[in-house]
DNA sequence: TCGAATTTGTGCGTATGTATC
DNA sequence: GGATACATACGCACAAATTCG
């Protein structure tokens, strides 16, 4: 199976490893052989064993922990977030509609606060250049859990001159709260035809670590997602998930124009 | 400007390093100091100047070359690869594209062989129980480089009832070579209608990051595709891309089912 | 073209600190 | 407290890749 006689020892030794955890033999939270033994076992040094172990732990195998061992951490089998289905509909929020559909129960919790957005935010929502240091968008955290596990963090924004003395102002607040960011637009008029979302993954800050109860360090997926009213952005958020628990859905339909474009629909082929 | 006195010699180094880096006095591509030279500048192993470099280089911020040294690499904005956009149209290979609209200068090497696709890939290309060891479906490998440097993998499945007797049986052969999968597919018959893309990050395997030289255990991100000619699942590839240097964007239209669907469009309120 | 010098990578050995059980 | 385990730090030797005269 292994394309060449793998000249170096150490990765000699970590692919038995990797079987031995592929086989079954060892399985989630057992303990792998420690350096010491790995080494009188099969007669190697003990810097070659430890290196051995650290390329598992380099793809995720394995987690060491200092006093105790190094144990097995198998990669689990991902949740699937739907993201985008062309047959979407836009009402509710897209995180309950998910849970609703997997039979979890979810629950959320929030923080809203009227400030003046950074320069990143204010190119995503074209807010152009702020007006000395008046407050000019809502920014709200959100952390969202599924059977009272925290699952999803995401920090949203809205523009003030948008929602600015409309009952909508505060994302959780009065008849709509809950309802989700479309039909909340929807409501002042600005009803959300397209959106964008920028799709990347990056080790978890401690504080998203934290947040998620999730390892130091471990990987998360982002992204950056952008609404839009016609040509204009209405919301724009940053939405973190742990990546070990959950995969995201696309998905759409090819070469022809979507939906009733004004930029005409010619029929493909 | 450290958090704490840092207790261990090595991260002190690799700061120090990193520091060099921050301040511009090392740039993009320029050598860092050697082992041999590290250690005897500052009076410590070789062993403790390496373990010091390979911070940076799990970092990203360095690679190193055999025989050569080790070079600054530093974080670029990650590239956007434009995975869905609702006036996408079928034809060329979306990766081309995407190098296209950037000015990069694209190119591949593949490499394909028919053998009996695993039970993961039968499931994704609703091919049912193996009939014996008989080969049924067409595996291609891809490497695809921007401007030299490799920067995706793709392994593609094709079921060979489909394509079998075909012109088009191998992906990169006659005609329609590297002109994309709709294309191939349109010409014998099978529009690609739909596609389902399923985005993950996890720590890349050994035999990716050296595909993609990059760090061991760096991030990457995922992607299962599927394309579907009506309901018939016609391809199906696992793509790898280095989550530092790319991000995947994709788009698309609310609240309306798009383009010309069968399964009737009701009109959301 | 060849070889010498340099550099990274691998592999071995040892010792010490510190966390866990 | 004692045994075990990982993490850091030191030392050395050689292989393989690269660079350059």
């Amino acid at each position: 199976m292994n394309r060449e006689d793998e000249r170096h020892l150490y990765l000699r030794v970590a692919d038995q490893l990797r079987e031995r955890i592929r086989s079954g033999e060892l399985r989630e939270g057992d303990r792998l052989p420690s350096v010491p033994g790995l080494a009188a076992d099969l007669g190697i040094s003990r810097s070659t064993a430890a290196e051995a172990l650290k390329v598992l732990i380099s793809e995720g195998l394995a987690v060491a922990r200092s006093g105790a061992g190094t144990f097995v951490r198998l990669p689990r089998e991902p949740q699937r977030l739907i993201r985008a289905w062309y047959r979407a509909t836009p009402y509710g929020s897209p995180f309950m509609q998910d849970m609703d559909r997997q039979g979890r129960e979810a629950s959320w919790a929030y923080e809203s606060e009227s400030l003046t957005a950074p320069a990143e935010i204010r190119d995503r929502l074209s807010l152009g250049e702020p007006a000395g240091d008046e407050e000019d968008a809502v920014r709200t955290h959100y952390v969202f859990s599924a059977d009272g596990e925290p699952v999803m963090l995401s920090t949203s924004w809205e523009p003030l001159w948008l929602t600015r003395g409309t009952p909508i102002v505060l994302p959780e607040d009065g008849m709509l709260a809950g309802r989700g960011v479309a039909e909340r637009m929807l409501s002042i008029g600005m009803p959300i035809d397209d959106w964008v979302e920028e799709v990347g993954a990056r080790p978890g800050t401690t504080e998203e670590c934290e947040r998620l109860r999730h390892a130091p360090g471990a990987i998360v997926v982002t992204i950056q997602r952008t609404y839009y009213s016609g040509e204009t952005p209405v919301e724009t958020a940053n939405i973190v998930v742990p990546a070990d628990r959950f995969a995201l859905v696309y998905s759409g339909r090819m070469g022809r124009v979507s939906g009733t474009n004004k930029s005409s629909a010619e029929d493909g082929a």
